[in-house]
RNA sequence: GGCGGAGUAGCCAAGUGGUAAGGCAGAGGUUUGCAAAACCUCCAUUCGUGGGUUCGAUUCCCACCUCCGCCUCCA
């Protein structure tokens, strides 16, 4: 498949450069709290990426991490009287049940900052010895920017300007007397009183690790010097993207991600999303209103991932019907193959303009689109073709995680109600229409719905 | 101030140097005693504004307007 690299900026044919799987580094979430649909935008796309890799016949290796250690987790274990262990895993469990309902896969790989302070502490040996680093006095240990010369280049500011500190005039706080320059972030933090119990020991005295150091130290682990793609939100190309790649190139060497993956935030009714503008939705919030996490998944996957989505809870009603609609052509394309095999499963049929969008950087609103354009110029196919056709629906389906809503199962129908539909059925041949329509309406009270037929009804959970 | 992105129907949203996918909503029709459901059909002479290049621009160029992101730890 094609997709753009931020990096080189331009739509690049992905290839691994192992030859066999795409191994590839997605920055997962920090478990303090539930995450919003924002966050899921990111994990979502990451997940369809994925499976349009795995559908081409592509294997993956699938790393996310967790970061269970920083600033928001320790003062939310403190708030809440949990130690610091105990609170994130109560939200990593949480944003695991999140992420299955809304159909993500659940990456090979899974590692925890806490899990992994030797490896962070062993990135920062090197980086101190071959003099990218510094300790401070107060113990704290800073990279030094200007050590690398291609500090910048991922985000494509101006380096110059990033050393000397110099990119926004409105920084009044420069006064972190410990750093050699106002723009050497943070390897390891030395242990402050508010940190209470979470600190490690290290070469440089007690402390923590910081926040960029784990993704690159992780990497390092799981993946090694160099691999595919390295993906998160916008929002991480800097710093925290650009501090990876001069941390891992400057201590491991390597080229560290050939491509790098970015997906652009949402905006939710036009405007930034915020908690002060009470639009931070989260998918606990979206199920009080009525909308089932597929209904999240597909308005998150309407828009191409390089653009702003505009979130609107308007926009998830119309994710159901069109989920519905699916649902229904699909079930149409069923009836029509009967009880057909298929034996020719390659290619996409009338689907392959969908699946041909999926591989031309991911786009995905083109290829919803064709989802549809697809039913319909199935719609005349028979027997083996609709089966062929069905299996195509099916595997782009999957490409995007989109699972259809099932015909809501025949409900126990209480005798009463039965009785009641009778009696308008009966009323209704003899064209008593008085009777027969008080008595829907009846129906209609105690929940029920009725779908008249030309020999019979049907009746329905309203 | 620097860098980058966006502005397409009531809403969401693709796309292209050659005359605008798809979804939701809406309208009409078939059916129905009337509804509902189902099925069918219709729904942007026009792509933020003003110029320019071109046989032709929504697509390329310039200017302007509006919105958004990043510019030191926010997906």
């Amino acid at each position: 498949m094609r997709l753009f690299d931020t990096l080189s900026r331009e739509v690049r044919e992905l290839r691994p450069i192992d030859g066999s799987s795409y191994r590839f580094y997605c920055c997962g979430p920090t478990v303090y709290g539930p995450a919003h649909i924002g966050n899921f935008r990111t994990f979502v796309l990451q997940d369809v990426f994925r499976r349009v890799l795995e559908t081409g016949g592509t294997r993956t290796l699938h790393v996310r991490n967790i970061t269970d250690v920083d600033d928001k987790t320790i003062r939310g274990s403190q708030a809440a009287g949990q130690p610091l262990a105990e609170f994130t895993a109560g939200w990593k469990a949480k944003f695991h049940t999140d992420c299955e309902a809304l159909g993500c896969l659940p990456p090979h790989i899974e590692p925890g900052a806490v899990d992994h302070i030797p490896q962070q502490v062993a990135m920062i040996e090197a980086l101190v010895e071959k003099d990218h680093a510094y300790a401070a006095p107060d113990g704290s240990v800073y990279f030094r920017i200007a050590s690398f010369d291609r500090y910048g280049e991922l985000s494509h500011l101006d380096r110059r300007e990033l050393v000397l500190g110099k990119t926004q005039e409105t920084r009044a706080n420069a006064d972190e007397y410990e750093k050699d320059s106002i723009a050497d972030f943070v390897l390891w933090k030395a242990r402050r009183p508010e940190d209470g119990d979470n600190f490690w020991s290290s070469p440089w005295g007690e402390g923590r690790p910081g926040w960029h150091l784990e993704c690159s130290a992780m990497i390092r682990e799981y993946l090694g010097e160099s691999f595919d793609l390295h993906s998160g939100g916008v929002d991480l190309v800097f710093p925290h993207h650009e501090n990876e790649i001069a941390q891992s190139r400057c201590a491991c060497g390597g080229n560290f991600a050939a491509h790098w993956f970015h997906i652009t935030h949402l905006l939710v009714d036009g405007g930034k999303m915020s908690k002060s503008l009470g639009n931070l939705y989260t998918l606990g919030d979206l199920a009080e209103r009525g909308h089932g996490p597929m209904e999240v998944r597909y308005v998150l996957i309407g828009a191409h991932y390089r653009k702003p989505l505009n979130f609107t809870l308007d926009s998830l009603a119309g994710a159901r019907e069109a989920l519905a609609k699916l649902a229904k052509g699909a079930r149409a394309l069923a009836a029509r193959a009967g009880g057909d095999h298929v034996l020719n499963a390659v290619g996409f049929g009338p689907f392959q303009a969908a699946w041909e969008a999926l591989n031309d950087d991911l786009n995905t609103p083109a290829a919803l689109g064709g989802l549809f354009t697809g039913l319909r110029e199935a719609s005349s196919l028979e027997g083996q073709a609709a089966a062929e056709a069905l299996a195509a629906f099916n595997r782009l389906l999957r490409a995007l995680g989109l699972e259809l809503p099932e015909p809501e199962p025949d409900a126990e129908i209480p005798a009463d109600i039965q009785a009641l539909a009778d009696e308008r059925w009966a009323a209704r041949s003899a064209k008593d229409w008085a009777k027969s329509d008080a008595l829907r309406d009846d129906l209609a009270a105690r929940g029920w719905l009725v779908k008249d037929g030309r020999e019979g009804y049907q009746l329905e959970p309203a």
